[in-house]
DNA sequence: TAATTTTTACTGCTATAACAGTAATTGATG
DNA sequence: CATCAATTACTGTTATAGCAGTAAAAATTA
């Protein structure tokens, strides 16, 4: 749930995708700083920023519940 | 992936939880603005506080790709 | 229907994320 | 090693998310 690397894993990704941290901010229409932030885990990033980056690197969320599971 | 209605989605899970917006606000230690903003999909949300609310209706995050699938 | 609770909406104010710019490290590549 | 590219780090500024407070609109309950 939490201690899972979001920072690295999207990291992984941009590098597979072959585009660096600017490359990948433009792309996703944010910052470089953002994307940074992103990568160091910085939890204070705003969602949409998150979610564009995802969208970039094809990158689904799904939210689990025991409820729904 | 996107056009998930995470909002109602929440909005379920704390009606299920027995708790009111406030009361899920103070929970996750966030304003009720906050809530309400996460129930109307405002993805402007920072990313620290959805996942506090997350935390406290026991929902958790999960990223996949088409690579790690 | 009246009373109570919950949700939605709006308002200043404050804290800070995001930004561009710059510079210093680190990492590749020749 | 030297050069260039990429990443990390820090800065000042600006835009805005988050907040508490209040109030109005829905929903719930008696």
């Amino acid at each position: 749930m939490d201690d899972f690397d979001l920072g690295t894993f999207i990291k992984d990704h941009r590098k597979k995708a072959g585009l660096t941290q600017l490359e990948l901010a433009d792309l996703a229409g944010v910052g470089k700083t953002t994307v940074f932030d992103i990568e160091k885990n910085k939890e204070t990033v705003r969602l949409n920023n998150l979610l564009a980056v995802l969208r970039v690197l094809n990158i689904k969320l799904e939210f689990k519940s025991p409820l729904n599971k």
